[in-house]
DNA sequence: CCCTGATTCGC
DNA sequence: GCGAATCAGG
C-alpha cells in the first residue's frame, strides 16, 4: 500500500484530530500502527500527547549521554562498534554563527541572542531567503488564475461535507470511514471554539471513564472496527 | 498484560 | 521513503 495524497490527507486529519496511530492505521488499511506513525513523523506532524513523554521539564536539561546501547536487529548485525563523534562540548566562539549553514529546520525559529548582527539571513528549505522580524517585503504569493472546475467529485457527496471543505467554521465530525464513497464529514457551523458542531461536540467530549470501566463502545471519530 | 507514541535502521 | 523492530512510559 502506497501513501497516496488522500491517505495522506486522511492521516494528516485524524492525526491532527487526536485519533491514535492504530486508528488511523485501522481505517486507512493495510498499514500498521508503525507505519501511521512513521509516516506521520516524516511528515513534520509529531509531538503529540504521547504516554512515554508525557512531562517535560523546563530547567536546564541535564546532560543526557544518550546511551542507546542498542543491540541492532536480530537479523545479519555485522556492526561490532560504530561510535558516534560526540557533539563539541564547549565552543570557544559561541558568538559566531556562520550564517551560511543555520539550520533550516521551520519550525524552531532561534531566538536572535547576538547583538552584533544587524539582521539574520538564512535560507530556507526551499532555497529562499528567510526574513528577520522587521524585514518588510511581501513577495505576496500570486493568486492563482486557475478556475478549479472538478468541485465534484463524485454525485455521491456532492452537497456533503468532503476532507477537502473542512475550515474553521464547519464541523469536523466524520460521517462513516475513509474511503468509502460516501465518506463525508458534518459540515454543520462550529460551536465556537470547538471543531465539532454543537451536537458533536456532546458525543467528542465526555467524562472519561476509568479504562477498566469503558462499557459502551465509544462512539468516537474513527473509533469504532469498521461496520458493513 | 494491555495500550500509547518515539526512535532506529535495514531495506 | 518506508515500516518492522524496538524502546519506553502509562
Amino acid at each position: 500500500m502506497s501513501w497516496t495524497d488522500e491517505r495522506i490527507a486522511t492521516l494528516k486529519k485524524m492525526w491532527e484530530g487526536g485519533s491514535t496511530a492504530s486508528q488511523i492505521a485501522d481505517e486507512l488499511g493495510g498499514v500498521s500502527r508503525n507505519a501511521v506513525i512513521g509516516k506521520a513523523h516524516r511528515l513534520g506532524l509529531k509531538s503529540r500527547p504521547s504516554p512515554v513523554k508525557a512531562n517535560e521539564k523546563k530547567k536546564a536539561a541535564p546532560a543526557k549521554p544518550k546511551p542507546a546501547p542498542k543491540p541492532a536487529a536480530k537479523k545479519a548485525a555485522p556492526k561490532p562498534a560504530a561510535p558516534k563523534p560526540a557533539a563539541p562540548a564547549a565552543p570557544a566562539q559561541p558568538t559566531t554563527p556562520p550564517a551560511s549553514r543555520q539550520d533550516a529546520s521551520p519550525s524552531q525559529p532561534m531566538p536572535n541572542k547576538n547583538s552584533d548582527l544587524p539582521k539574520i539571513v538564512s535560507v530556507g528549505p526551499g532555497g529562499f531567503l528567510r526574513q528577520g522580524p522587521g524585514d518588510q517585503q511581501a513577495p505576496i504569493p500570486p493568486a492563482p488564475p486557475r478556475r478549479l472546475v472538478p468541485a465534484k467529485p463524485s454525485p455521491e457527496i456532492a452537497d456533503k461535507t468532503s476532507l477537502l471543505d473542512l475550515s474553521d467554521k464547519v464541523c469536523r465530525w466524520p460521517m462513516g470511514h475513509p474511503g468509502e464513497p460516501d465518506f463525508h464529514f458534518c459540515g454543520e457551523a462550529v460551536n465556537p471554539g470547538f471543531p465539532y458542531c454543537v451536537e458533536h461536540c456532546g458525543r467528542a467530549y465526555q467524562a472519561q471513564l476509568p479504562r477498566g470501566a469503558r462499557r459502551p463502545p465509544p462512539p468516537l471519530p474513527f473509533g469504532g472496527p469498521r461496520v458493513r
